[in-house]
RNA sequence: GCGCCCAUCGUCUAGCGGUCCAGGACGUUGCCCUUUCACGGCAGAAACAUGGGUUCGAGUCCCAUUGGGCGCGCCA
């Protein structure tokens, strides 16, 4: 292809030596020239090549008029030619640079639509002149802006640009994290949620902003909590088993989840999705299904318990284990009528009960818990307890 | 330094000359619901970077300034 052009005229043997073109480079800074490459060897004749040096081929570029790409994001954007110099098509060595290679492998491969980060943009006005000297028809272009972190600063990879593998360590879900990035540049009126039929519906250039976003973690999290509230149970637990071997490491947890454990996550996730935001918390707030009697307190579950809750602990017991039926409503009723009966509000038996059977001061509804972790489970949590 | 791009609530954005004393979402504040934590419901605070134009009329068009970003290799 370079032979092609040098044919026709479009491009040219350069022979200038590295030092010569970091001394160009400066002499041009210094001056407040745009063009790095002043075309020395544009229009000489190849019998003035000093001997012994191999060159390099570059291209003829128009020195003036305008480069224009009209841009399905950008717009039109325009490059005045005199700002533009010759780079370099073919290396001393023979092999292409990049900026040729693309141009001729897209075309090659029939490529219809160049759509890439907004960081390529200066190179588009380059590959165009490449196009133009080849004489071959541009694709479509569209340069989207480039995802910032949110500091505003760009994403790098020592900044806060993290790989897709990443995500699944934090416990976001794919749907959500699609949803959260389509949204994230690009907008369909007022809309937030889309499914991935939605988006490949609804998706295009004309409405992609030209701005940089930042990352915002905490609507990425809003959005994923959507996401786990809205699905489905066994989908959840199929997304948990999944995920679990890339969730950190915690301790107290099972490495993998047995059939049982399953279906005990497939009882409690009702309750459970609704608490949590993304797959790591919906882990953590699982936590107690598998937990192993006797029961590790948490500082606050303990305080509930030496504050008076053991007695109510205590007092209970009896009565749950006479219960005909395990059912949350029984269980429920048990309940009210002793909190009643003592002259107290729910919340001060529920606590203790809270505190006994899952080690901790937050958990779902009280009653759920006992459902889900069965009769002989619960009562042997709570007597735990008791002595 | 030079070239190019960008600029509406803290953040993501709607807005394509009048319907905007600027709408939605996240976050935030208060209230309600409530057995905890969440969910949910209701209410609120919160923005057109600045300065010039154009126009009867500008968040919307033009210019400048300021502030961000990207690029500037015989790297890709």
């Amino acid at each position: 292809m370079a032979e092609q052009l040098l044919a026709l005229g479009h491009a040219y043997h350069c022979y200038a030596s590295p030092e010569e073109l970091t001394q160009m480079r400066e002499a041009a800074r210094r001056e407040g020239r745009a063009k790095l490459y002043d075309g020395r060897w544009r229009d000489r004749d190849p019998s003035e090549a000093p001997p012994g040096v191999k060159p390099t081929i570059r291209l003829k570029a128009p020195l003036s008029g305008e480069t224009v790409i009209e841009d399905q994001v950008q717009g039109r954007v325009v490059w005045q030619n005199e700002n533009l110099d010759d780079l370099v098509l073919l290396r001393s060595d023979g092999t292409p640079t990049y900026m040729l290679a693309v141009v001729v492998d897209d075309h090659d491969m029939g490529v219809t639509h160049i759509i890439r980060g907004d960081d390529h943009l200066t190179n588009a006005a380059r590959q165009m002149q490449i196009y133009q000297a080849l004489g071959w028809q541009v694709p479509i272009m569209a340069h989207i802006p480039l995802i910032h972190g949110s500091d505003g600063a760009k994403l790098s990879k020592r900044h806060g640009a993290l790989g897709i593998d990443s995500y699944r360590a934090m416990g976001y879900l794919p749907a959500a994290l699609r949803n959260y990035l389509v949204r994230l540049g690009w907008s369909h009126g007022d809309k937030e949620f889309f499914t991935t039929e939605e988006m490949i519906e609804s998706f295009d250039l004309a409405h992609i902003g030209r701005s940089p976003a930042r990352f915002d973690f905490s609507k990425l999290e809003n959005m994923n909590g959507h996401y786990l509230r809205a699905g489905r149970e066994e989908d959840l637990v199929a997304a948990l088993v999944e995920t679990w071997p890339h969730l950190p490491d915690r301790a107290g947890l099972p490495k993998t989840l047995d059939a049982s454990m399953q279906t005990k996550l497939l009882a409690a996730m009702p309750g459970l999705k609704e608490r949590a935001k993304t797959l790591a918390e919906l882990r953590e707030g699982a936590a107690f299904l598998f937990a192993k009697r006797p029961l590790a307190l948490d500082a606050q579950a303990a305080d509930i318990l030496d504050s008076g809750g053991r007695q109510h602990v205590a007092s209970l017991l009896p009565r749950l284990a006479d219960l005909r039926e395990w059912t949350p409503a029984a269980m429920e009723a048990v309940v009210r009528a002793y909190a009643e009966e003592m002259n107290l509000k729910l919340g001060q038996v529920a606590q203790p009960l809270r505190a006994a059977l899952t080690g901790r001061a937050t958990s779902p509804g009280i009653f759920d818990v006992l459902h889900v972790l069965g009769r002989a489970e619960s009562l042997g949590r709570l007597e735990d307890q008791t002595r």
